[in-house]
DNA sequence: TGAAGTGCTTGACCTACGTCAAGGATCGAC
DNA sequence: GTCGATCCTTGACGTAGGTCAAGCACTTCA
């Protein structure tokens, strides 16, 4: 039983977005759905051969890659309505994506790409932009992690995750965290005792309810101020 | 006076590398020659509209963002032959480009590509292949920055260059650095000193010979050995 | 209802690297 | 050649955040 694009709740977030509804009849018949995932499940690996990409339809992954020696590094999260696997244009993923959850996602195979992109260029455009997104996003990803201290980093953190459900329209100000503090910790290039620790002190300062990983953001000014150098005390 | 592709000597490094002679030149007809730039000129910068793809042909470039507050955060460095500003296939660039030295670039506009790709198929998976590429690069450098040391750091950023050095066909074990101790720390997410330190330490330890910005790689294996966890002295 | 596993928190301690400051080397302009 | 400006080096010192260790709070399974 498979919903259509039209249908589906994220049609306006997702890739079909930029498409029109002409377009969109083609674009849907070209998208596979996979059957759902539990925490812990690889959708890919790294090395695997590139076959698409893939929305998130419901719950939640992270992209990682292996270090040599030790431990992964997180790579990105995602949330319902994105789209993600580009690092696999080049024949094969560089890296690893897992569901953090009960999750469910949504395919375009790499030939369905080929052939729609041939019919619908506003398609191409369209991944083109997502792709540059991608490498914004990794980049401005970068800038954080060498210039900004442990606290702005959560605070950018939080930021972003805000500002991402509430695009997709659920409450942008409480929210439940699908990764743990480790995880966290490990995106965000810090020791989960850190996390664990500023998580506290934005509590205290009241700027972030916090409890387990349910979020309630109460001052998302202050929050803002803090990203940038800005002391708070 | 302007050069073919054919009778480039970075042919075989280049985009048009993937392309049968016949597309190549269909290809370099639609190739600009950019006048020659001298160090600190801006390619472009955050914000501009996004006009086309621009390949290294001599010289060398960084490109990087910019902190809200302080400094700019460097997020590459392109030799010859390399391809860069794909920051910009979301409509505006969304970092700045600044020659390193006195250069020249390519530049494959947008317009071109958008009628080339229809052409010649190969070209489109070629830049999907380069596009993915920059986003695995970028991905490997969040890893640099929040799970190595600074002397692992350098170490992977002077082998970095050795063999894109070597690709090229120059020295992969003697070469100039186009690049100040200080882009190098931005870089790295390092302070200057700390790299001037680093590069005393590799001269002391006979790994590397430095004098000013000529390298003289002598232990590349010993190099090689500190990119991941295993101690030196 | 308890036992084991996993994730989170908190404290005590330590170190890699940043910051500040000063001096030396190099380069480009005239 | 010499005067500035820029770049690089070196030392002294401070601190943000890592590491280690222990205890607590869940969830899951029987």
């Amino acid at each position: 039983m498979k919903l259509t694009c039209q249908d589906c709740s994220l049609a306006e977030l997702c890739l079909p977005r930029a498409l029109s509804p002409d377009d969109m009849g083609q674009f849907e018949t070209m998208v596979d759905q996979r059957p759902a995932m539990v925490r812990g499940n690889f959708l890919y690996q790294t090395g695997d051969v590139f076959e698409g990409l893939y929305a998130v339809k419901s719950g939640s992954f992270k992209t990682t890659i292996s270090a040599s020696d030790g431990e992964d590094q997180i790579t990105g999260f995602y949330l319902p309505g994105e789209l993600f696997g580009f690092d696999g244009f080049d024949d094969h993923h560089s890296c690893s994506a897992v569901a953090l959850e009960h999750s469910c996602v949504c395919e375009l195979p790499l030939s369905s790409i080929d052939q729609l992109v041939v019919k619908i260029p506003s398609l191409r455009r369209e991944l083109d932009r997502l792709m540059a997104r991608e490498i914004t996003t990794d980049q401005a990803m970068l800038l954080q992690l060498s210039r900004r201290t442990a606290e702005q980093r959560l605070a950018a953190f939080l930021v972003s995750l805000s500002s991402r459900f509430r695009q997709r329209g659920f409450s942008g100000t409480e929210f439940r965290l699908s990764m743990s503090r480790h995880d966290i910790a490990n995106y965000l290039g810090l020791a989960a005792e850190t996390v664990s620790r500023l998580f506290k002190r934005l509590k205290e300062h009241h700027l972030v309810f916090v409890n387990g990983r349910t979020i309630i953001i109460q001052d998302f000014e202050a929050l803002h101020r803090q990203i940038h150098g800005s002391e708070s005390q």
